[in-house]
DNA sequence: CGTGAGGCTGCAATCGATTGTGGTTTCTAG
DNA sequence: CTAGAAACCACAATCGATTGCAGCCTCACG
């Protein structure tokens, strides 16, 4: 590897101080340099194959322009939409991002952290907050800036941007209550998320406006096996018998496709199911779901521009920005059985 | 923010000489300072909540425990494992990646290289090789030390590491023959990606191998909407028959299912299908896809190795690794029809 | 008791850029 | 013609760590 060109060495051959360089070379100091000796520097720069180190830059402006990433696991389809759109607003504005999975550990989270502080970063966008969640408020304490994406991490004061989750329920269920379901099951995710909370919350609420008899029940993970095991269970187990049932993702929804189909059910003429992300191929499945679609990309950017204000005006503005959701009915859902074919 | 604390803190407080400090905290150098002083170090260290910066350090050691991830598009499912297996390797030790898309253009791709080549990352993966790909010679010529991984790129001279392609493609072609398929069609990618040429290639020879009438298509793209239309014209415009068709990829695959069901025809009944990578979810499709597992975590595990071994050792050995794969059998393919519904 | 060998640690240079300060030169205006 | 102001650029400090070199101290051995 051919030692890079440095500074000094475009200023040697140019005839000028290292300084000089610098000056020439940077959009807002380059009028501080006669318009002749710029050009002459930024031809040997260019002759030279010169890129600036922003590893010394950042070592003395004492900004990296980069930014941490948090995320529990970039394979859940959810997350690398939020990613993309955090990286389209920052690539432009020569931020680059590190992305780190946690898979859901917080000590995991809190090792990456510590290595992302010490790359000095300028930022972080949390997509893992959770009920108790002592990195965000650990980084408050330290004066450092970031925003929270997706889920909401109360009592942190970070601001969060989220979609409209408590909409998105309400749609489902007046979509259900319009095909005539009368009992509705809500496979809710685990409880340390604000989502969870938020979407049982809205679950509740709505049946209860619209007359529906509503069940929640608990799974303790967004995830497909855990979606199939607490939906046999409800099948198997409890006195509910709902011909339709709202699930608190798209993953869960997936784990009740499979409890369903292992029970001779068929969707939705037996029961309908109703995701909550839409997560990409979500019409593919069988039957093509029906889901309340979150702009996970919008999320992203939002979460992005929020973090570069408070990092560029540098004022920690508490905000919250919730982007709407939409309802996307497919072939999941449709009319409740006239005669439950398990009554 | 308070200002973080600075190894001239810690040597101050300590007693000690800002050398002595730097030595005391790092592993390889612990040993020559005394034990007493290095654990007194330590504490203070720990009280100040001192975190060595490491852009300073990169700047002093020119090396910044960066790598440099460059992808076509993280939202395509195949991705994100490659990702994962690759900071699954390089976060044990120590290092972090730069994830970057480039959405298939090359211009971008050189913006983003750049900008790495700035931040002065220790090596690059490419998950972007195609014919007449540049920027990897360029690279190449600079003295940049990277690997390709997933897609090969005939010409440079970068370790790569894939799937066993070829092996997948006929093994599809086998399992069609055994269930009494002769016209098969395969649609292709671009024929600027190996993957393409390579799955092709295998195609013909094992049509050949097994006296089947393999024809082969080209999509211009990897993605549903190519695969649809390429199949569409093949229903349509093409005199060919098949009953079944070996997509390039899941995506194409997809796209055949699409149109497939557009133009009333079943899968399996009237149509087999199989596609390839074994996408996230391919088992939850409509029907469950048969196709071609590809383990890309273990390709991005491997790419990564390869690379810090190349960093580490200094050794640019040329290699190329390429990984088993494995024919998934799902609902999409089922014995050929006895009179095809299109004759 | 002298000396050589280690063991430890301080000193200072260094990595590659940015930037406040100050000195020349040139130009303008009175 | 000269004072004052720009315009331009060089100088050197600085960011925070690492590391070769050298010095000091202690200890052991002759």
């Amino acid at each position: 590897m051919s030692p890079r060109a440095t500074i000094a060495d475009v200023a040697r051959l140019a005839g000028v101080h290292p300084g000089t360089v610098s000056r020439a070379l940077n959009r807002k100091t380059e009028g501080q340099v006669n318009a002749e000796t710029a050009s002459r520097v930024r031809a040997v720069a260019k002759q030279l194959g010169y890129v600036p180190n922003s590893i010394a830059r950042g070592l003395r402006t004492s900004s990296s322009m980069t930014i941490g990433v948090i995320i529990p696991d970039l394979t859940n389809p959810i997350f690398p939409p939020i990613v993309r759109g955090i990286d389209s607003h920052l690539a432009p504005r020569g931020y680059s991002a590190f992305v780190v999975n946690t898979d859901g550990s917080d000590a995991t989270e809190r090792l990456l952290f510590e290595s992302l502080v010490q790359r000095q970063v300028d930022g972080f966008i949390f997509a893992t907050g959770h009920s108790g969640h002592s990195i965000a408020g650990e980084a408050y304490e330290r004066g450092i800036r970031a925003v929270m994406v997706n889920r909401d991490s109360r009592g942190v004061p970070y601001p969060a941007v989220v979609g409209d989750d408590a909409q998105g329920i309400r749609e489902s269920v007046e979509h259900l209550g319009r095909l005539g379901h009368r009992r509705i099951a809500h496979i809710a995710g685990p409880p340390t998320f604000s989502t969870s909370q938020v979407r049982a919350e809205a679950f509740v609420a709505a049946c209860a406006d619209l007359g529906i008899r509503g069940e929640v029940f608990r799974a303790p993970a967004y995830s497909v096996e855990a979606g199939q095991s607490v939906m046999d269970s409800v099948l198997d187990g409890s006195g509910f018998r709902p011909t339709a049932v709202v699930a608190g993702n798209d993953l869960l929804a997936l784990g009740v496709y499979h409890s369903l189909r292992l029970h001779g059910l068929s969707i939705p003429e037996d029961v309908s199911v109703v995701g909550f992300n839409d997560m990409p191929f979500a019409g593919d499945f069988q039957p093509p779901m029906t889901t309340v679609r979150t702009p996970h990309f919008d999320l992203g950017v939002e979460s992005a521009r929020l973090l570069l204000n408070q990092i560029e005006s540098s004022a920690l503005t508490a905000l919250r920005v919730m982007l709407p959701v939409e309802l996307i009915v497919r072939a999941s859902t449709g009319p409740a059985p006239e005669n439950p074919s398990f009554d």
